[in-house]
DNA sequence: CAAAGAAATGAACCTCAGTTCACATTATGT
DNA sequence: ACATAATGTGAACTGAGGTTCATTTCTTTG
């Protein structure tokens, strides 16, 4: 017996793997996922290609527990203000807003996280924090139906829909291609505007039957 | 001189230009872009790899104009629907279900044409008939907000927001790895009814100010 | 310090699907 | 029928990038 996995190089181990996935986090920020090669995020970390291997069986599982890691970051930012103090409805624009002004902020970033092609298993990976997104949301529109701020709706479907509203609200001005925001607080507050609207209104036309069902 | 492109040779060579963009269809619609090959289109198609190529320059083209057909015979349609008899909410509502339920018939063909990661080619394209759709919804929007029947909003964010829903709505129950759609009629009628909502409504609070804005 | 076992390295390897191209086939016009 | 030219063919080629693994470096223990 002569060797042991000691504490310290436990830690060094735990230390590697996470400059790894941030190194990927880095390399996707500034390249997106197209450009990411496993060498590039390798160098990036400082460690040598075959290192990555040693703590990932692949580039795809990497690559999609770097974007789990920052997805579930980004849930926790917004469950957190979705449990804060307010009416749902503000509770829900705060969300929303908070969602679009980080996305806005980190563009290249958000945009390989939203919506950028990538390998199998990091689609996968999106489509689950994609639910958990839409979970804050369905808790924030069941919380407005049953305080007679909503109407009634079915909230995991409008939560859903919440959710492409928003993304799809921000990819075209978030794609790289797409030249610089022209007017970031306009876009952001006409997204907000919309979802707010679409679970919070109640009908126009046909007409208003306006108190019957406020609380 | 002894050869000239006949008329019968044009024909020819624009009947199999036809059927190799129609195979891509077909395969796609089985195997989705991930799993259609260029080999697999041509055997599908009736024609030898390399004919492909005497007609498209890359599969990436090939695929985008396949892509590029049939999103512009859906923007067709719906853009009929649009401009039927009615009042905008009618329309919008007959224009987002017609396209939810053709894209649920069709369903891995339609995953592939909204969501499915494909070639930089094919992805501009879709990108090009995201915009075709929305501006159809736009219109609606606009139509909506002239006639009185919708609030004040920026129509082309409602548009990009209408279309995000739709897609977002559609595109988990789409999906392949999802399972056989548990209820059609009812997820098509959620998808409806927010994204009429989201335009058509009035914010229910603050308090409804019922009459002033309508015609 | 030496032995033994892990971990790190990075150049070589492998895979696979898109693409090519030398050749065969088919079409036109005299 | 023959010359000419275009279209069709599909096996072979290619290149990019993920993955491997023989070797080196580091860590632990007696």
């Amino acid at each position: 017996m002569a060797y042991r996995r000691t504490e310290r190089v436990e830690e060094q181990l735990q230390d590697k793997r996470n400059r790894i996935l941030q190194a990927v986090r880095a390399v996707v920020g500034e390249v997106g996922f197209n450009g990411a090669q496993v060498t590039t995020v390798a160098e990036a970390a400082g460690v040598a290609t075959g290192t990555v291997y040693r703590h990932f069986p692949s580039k795809g599982e990497l690559f999609a527990e770097a974007l789990a890691l920052n997805a579930q970051h980004e849930v926790d930012v917004i469950a957190a203000v979705a449990q804060a103090d307010g009416s749902a409805s503000s509770r829900l624009a705060d969300a929303v807003r908070v969602f679009a002004r980080r996305a806005v902020r980190a563009r290249r970033l958000a945009w390989a996280m939203i919506a950028e092609p990538a390998e199998a298993e990091v689609d996968a990976a999106r489509i689950i924090y994609r639910r958990a997104f839409a979970a804050v949301f369905q808790g924030l529109v069941e919380d407005g139906i049953e305080g007679g701020e909503f109407p009634p709706q079915n909230p995991a479907a409008s939560a859903t829909c919440l959710m492409g509203a928003l993304s799809e609200g921000l990819i075209g001005p978030l794609a790289p291609e797409a030249g610089t925001l022209p007017d970031t607080r306009a876009l952001v507050n006409a997204i907000v505007a919309f979802c707010l609207q679409a679970v919070s209104a109640r009908p126009f036309n046909p007409p208003l039957r306006v108190v019957e069902e406020s609380q």
